[in-house]
RNA sequence: GGACUCGUAGCUCAACGGUAGAGCGCUUCGUUUACAUCGAAGAUGUUAGAGGUUCAAAUCCUCUCGAGUCCACCA
């Protein structure tokens, strides 16, 4: 044994012993099964992905306590994500999505995946993952899309898929909309103008959206205006005098502003509800392109911005602004992805009904079915759960699972909408398809060339669909759908995907889901309704969340701050036991990770500390002379007759100091059972710090370094067993070391794996 | 506006009703034989502030101040 543990140099063959062994997949024993949050297909290993250690500590602590341990793999194709990387990557070849038929794309997306992805599960190996990769399943394999299918054809049989015009989070510039999950507000300061309106002055930061104006409300109590509610007034615009409703609603804030608004229902959120309440026009002034249509008169094809620059300068002009206040304060929403303000807009768009899918889900979290770790996420995502509405389920994106749904395309010609490549790759954009035939393109064509369909809600008339995983195989035509699912959708579907058929009645439902705390709304409600709906039961027992992993001030890692940490360089340099170490020392529980490189190398010396126990254990084992079994000797255990026959003052030491330590052993042991057992790792191995260090070593080992050296079998073996069975209890965190140490003792084709911790 | 988390040693954090701890850093001493990626000894804290409950509070309650996160609203 080298006076040094050199991670570097056996991290690699320990990995593949354990693959050669079959230790990935599990052996006999009692169930215990956990399913990984998939990662990003392409995705490299990040700091975060560290976390994913949780479940590997579980799956090595469960099987070392006999339990058939199963960590099921996967990837997740993470349609928005990746179609914006891919974005990015074609944008550096001065092209755009708008260059490709939507099947190319997705194509060409699939290629970039496949060549990219496989990468994090290499680095995941190097931390010494534990999982089943035989095993691994994609979001879009085969089976994945048939449930999603399925799933989806039961929902729209049983009501609970219905689709609608509606005022979505839109970025113009992603060209997709978002789910407010996945949106961010921030605080900033934008000119609040006043606007002169008929008899009103009003307030509003947005004046480019008043050609879409329906309505003006005042609130109901408000006596200032009582006199108008329910009239019609006349305004002098922009584009000439028009005559418009008064409405009195509750949503108006009488203090705010001069207390009187202007209803926009196509863009803005508030607006959009005002108007169903009072049956208001929605009148589309902004296209999802961002600029603004026909309906602004002069203003059209200008973008937002700019259109707002406009108009005030006109309004101006006309002297129809009362005044500005330049100092007004505001929360905007702006896409989590590209940074950029997003559109309230309405688009047609499909939506799962939530309310009766997720009081069960609610039920089950409120009886406690499912616990949560930490405790607090329970009330976190009960609040989250009471107030999730309506899904919207519609993604504008071409990498994802395309809605399975097909327009009736004869007859309605003038309803459906298309945009496509032609074969000379020219872009045509959205109209109706009738104009398109009428240009002389045949619907094969444009099928081929395909981008986006898209097909109005007309409250009447609705364009006939059918849900069907093909195209129907009739005499009429039909084009399906091109908006795809959101990915939570489908990898909300995770646990009902991963398992083969037969292991759901032995291993569903799963232990513990462990994820980032930031997809508990996402992604973990959604695994709990999905799972509730299709197979009548809960989809896990345990949740267990964490937090995203800092850098050691604490601050969120960012490209921007330059603190972002590499994982592999960590291990390359350190070790992987020091890198996964450094992630559980000294923090509570579900708390946040600073992860800085003095722990790191904290960790990297209590490894090395472990290795020379180890050395010293084995040093002096191998010069005694008779290399007893240590099992013999725990079962003589016998001490007191031992030392009874010379009673000298050493060996009374001897006796009481092994006294002590078996206590103090059997303390330990008992407490971090306990601890492990209620997923407080971090305590669990603090405490195997503290004892493996400051105990056995610095005391009990010096204490007992004398009867060691003099070749005292016996203290040898109570050592051994001490040793051995901390081994066991530290393989979990790091597994690198404790393999390496227990290959020593118990040769180069054992495993600690294969040995069990016994309580 | 609502909810949550958190202010403890120079730094990063534990302890969660019963003598305030760890890692890193710092000071002094110690290496012929497990480890200097080490050992021994030590310094550093009115536990943000104020009040309350209790025999006992860093810990429970209330308020104040400060930091952060999430949700909602904002014409």
């Amino acid at each position: 044994m080298d006076p040094k543990f050199t991670p570097s140099l056996v991290e690699e063959t320990i990995y593949k012993s354990w693959e050669e062994k079959g230790l990935l997949s599990p052996g006999t024993g009692r169930s215990y099964t956990i399913l990984m949050p998939p990662p990003n297909a392409n995705a490299s290993l990040h700091a975060g992905h560290g976390m994913y250690s949780v479940e590997d500590i579980l799956i090595r602590y469960k099987r070392l306590r006999g339990y058939a341990s199963l960590w099921i793999p996967g990837l997740d194709h993470a349609g928005f994500e990746t179609q914006y990387v891919y974005e990015k990557h074609l944008a550096k070849q001065g092209k755009s999505r708008f260059d490709f038929a939507r099947q190319t794309l997705y194509e060409n997306i699939h290629q970039f995946v496949k060549e990219n992805s496989g990468l994090i599960y290499e680095q995941f190996k190097r931390l010494g993952f534990l999982a089943d990769w035989r095993r691994s399943i994609f979001t879009l394999d085969e089976h994945v899309l048939e449930r999603v299918f399925r799933t989806f054809a039961k929902m729209e049989k049983e009501g609970y898929v219905y689709k609608d015009e509606y005022i979505v989070n839109y970025c113009t510039h992603c060209g997709t909309s978002l789910s407010e999950l996945e949106t961010v507000h921030i605080e900033r300061k934008d000119p609040l103008y006043y606007l002169k309106y008929g008899p009103f002055v009003l307030a509003t930061v947005r004046p480019e959206t008043k050609f879409g104006d329906t309505a003006v409300a005042v609130h109901p109590k408000d006596k200032r205006y009582k006199k108008w509610i329910g009239k019609e007034i006349e305004v002098e615009g922009l584009l000439g005098r028009f005559r418009i409703k008064v409405i009195a609603d509750e949503m108006v804030d009488m203090k705010f502003g001069t207390g009187v608004v202007k209803i926009t229902p196509a863009h803005d959120p508030n607006d959009f509800e005002a108007g169903k309440r009072h049956n208001l026009e929605i009148k589309r002034v902004i296209n999802i392109d961002g600029r603004l249509n026909e309906l602004a008169g002069p203003y059209a094809g200008l973008k937002v911005k700019q259109a707002r620059e406009k108009v005030v300068e006109d309004l101006k002009k006309k002297g129809l602004i009362e005044k500005i206040d330049t100092n007004y304060t505001h929360a905007v929403t702006v896409c989590y992805k590209c940074g950029r303000d997003l559109e309230p807009t309405v688009i047609p768009n499909w939506f799962i009904k939530v309310r009766d899918l997720k009081k069960p889900v609610i039920k089950a979290v409120e009886e406690e079915k499912i616990k949560f770790f930490p405790k607090r996420f329970k009330k976190q995502i009960l609040q989250w759960l009471n107030v999730m509405h309506d899904w919207p389920i519609s993604r504008q994106i071409a990498w994802g699972i395309r809605i399975p749904v097909w327009y009736h395309v004869t007859g309605n010609e003038q309803k459906i909408w298309v945009s496509f490549i032609n074969k000379k790759g020219q872009f045509f954009k959205l109209d109706s398809i009738k104009q398109h035939l009428n240009k002389g393109y045949t619907l094969n064509e444009i099928k081929q060339g395909l981008q986006q369909v898209t097909v109005p809600v007309y409250k009447q008339e609705q364009v006939e669909h059918i849900v069907s995983l093909k195209e129907p195989n009739d005499s009429s035509n039909w084009i399906q759908e091109t908006d795809t699912f959101d990915t939570w959708f489908s990898s909300g579907q995770w646990p009902l995907v991963t398992l083969k058929e037969k292991e759901y009645e032995t291993r569903f439902p799963t232990d513990v889901m462990g994820t980032l705390q930031d997809i508990l709304p996402f992604w973990v409600s959604r695994m709990i309704m999905f799972s509730l709906y299709i197979k009548k039961e809960i989809p896990f027992k345990y949740v267990c969340l964490w937090s995203l992993v800092a850098d050691a001030k604490g601050q969120k890692m960012s490209k921007s701050k330059g603190n972002v940490v590499n994982p592999i360089d960590l291990i390359n340099k350190f070790g992987a036991d020091a890198f996964r170490g450094s992630l559980f020392f000294g923090l509570s529980q579900g708390g946040k990770v600073n992860l800085g490189e003095d722990k790191v190398m904290a960790m990297r010396n209590f490894a090395n500390k472990i290795w020379n126990v180890g050395r010293f254990i084995y040093l002096n084992q191998e010069a005694s002379t008779d290399p007893v079994n240590p099992g013999q000797i725990k079962k003589q255990g016998q001490f007191k007759s031992v030392s009874t026959d010379s009673v000298n003052e050493s060996s009374k030491k001897t006796e009481s100091v092994i006294e002590e330590i078996r206590k103090e052993f059997r303390k330990e042991k008992k407490q971090y059972v306990k601890l492990m057992d209620s997923f407080k790792f971090s305590q669990a191995f603090g405490l195997l710090y503290e004892f493996v260090w400051h105990r056995f070593a610095d005391y009990y080992i010096e204490q007992l370094k004398e009867d060691m050296r003099s070749g005292n079998i016996e203290v040898l073996g109570e050592l051994k067993n001490v040793y051995f069975e901390n081994l066991k209890m530290l393989h979990p965190f790091i597994p690198f070391v404790t393999e390496a140490v227990w290959k020593v003792f118990h040769g180069e084709r054992s495993s600690i794996l294969n040995s069990e911790l016994r309580i």
